[in-house]
DNA sequence: GTCTATACCACGATAGAC
DNA sequence: GTCTATCGTGGTATAGAC
């Protein structure tokens, strides 16, 4: 195999997994077709079979990757020690990082049905990872009396959902720019968890 | 057509409806073959058309009852006209009402994207009735100084957001009860919106 | 690695007998 | 209203030539 070779075979793969992911964020996994994804990337079909064992794999693939790059970003944001700097940072990356990635944010969660249990689970595994990141600053915020929650795993569960929320109606062009919702949801979040 | 065959006719329609609901909200809409409904309710898949145009308007059908039902269900909760005491009973109706309904949210919220777009516009303007519930308490309240929002829009969003997502990890069964989940997003909420 | 061709199967929807 | 049968289409995945 020779360098040439694998280069366009590692760009091939990529630029099926971009195609895929478009389409299935756009149309769901299950109404989107081999046959229309080898013509975005302008393969006949059996092709596609030399890139990816079969369609849920790549399914997988392209949650997988999500989730993990998802954690590595936000490990490398590198967030204060302070727990109510660390939610500020928090909140804004979370928004940041959603906003810029709507079709991946979508099919990570909207398509988990349509994994066998096995994937389902290790994808569940990763998300409750970055989960735990935002339950340990609530957690020791609270325990140094600097929040106020009643359950820290509840109170999670509901910044993150206010949070990711915002890729459902945001538009770039729209009448807040994100820094200004970033700003917004900074207040609403500590406000709600009773960050003095 | 006597009164035995109307009624049983109906009846076919809402096993149908039932059964629908219960496969999009398992599988997804794409996913479920209308042989599949026509399995759960024991009949041929020719006779499901002697009820159901086709297989979008089944969707469609059981999009819209489901915001009717959730319009109508708020305002018979004829909440109090003080905006503290009426976003209390907001959240709680919500997070009551839509845990009590798993299929029927996770299909309103999931499945849009297979909606043509007319009937996109139909359900979403439904949704926007109902958001704009919420968001008028908090005008009202920022208004009489009793809230503090910065933007009515976006907290609208975000507290619907948060409290939507108890769905997504809320079981009967699990270590908090409905009352006691009601109680911790109250407190989230009223502190998310400044209230005093 | 990609092509053409195809195996095999399921889909939504309809026709027409009962 | 339901049945059986079928139309026409398109699905995933594979085989084998180049």
């Amino acid at each position: 195999m020779t360098r040439q070779t694998r280069i366009r075979s590692a760009e091939t793969g990529a630029r099926i997994r971009a195609a895929a992911l478009r389409l299935f964020a756009r149309d769901g996994y299950a109404a989107v077709s081999m046959r229309q994804i080898a013509g975005e990337v302008g393969l006949q079909v059996g092709a596609l079979y030399n890139h990816v064992a079969d369609k849920q794999s790549l399914l997988v693939v392209l949650m997988r990757e999500h989730m993990e790059a998802l954690l590595a970003a936000l490990d490398a944001e590198a967030l204060p020690e302070a727990p109510d700097a660390a939610l500020e940072g928090f909140v804004r990356f979370h928004i940041r990082y959603h906003a810029a990635r709507p079709d991946e944010v979508f099919i990570a969660y909207m398509e988990l049905r349509n994994l066998g249990p096995e994937n389902f689970a290790g994808i569940e595994a990763l998300r409750r990872r970055y989960e735990d990141r935002l339950e340990g600053m609530l957690a020791r915020g609270a325990e140094a009396g600097i929040f106020s929650v009643r359950d820290a795993r509840v109170a999670t569960m509901a910044v993150i959902a206010m949070l990711t929320g915002v890729t459902t109606w945001f538009r770039p062009e729209g009448r807040l720019s994100l820094d200004e919702v970033e700003a917004i949801y900074v207040e609403m979040a500590r406000k709600a968890v009773g960050a003095r």
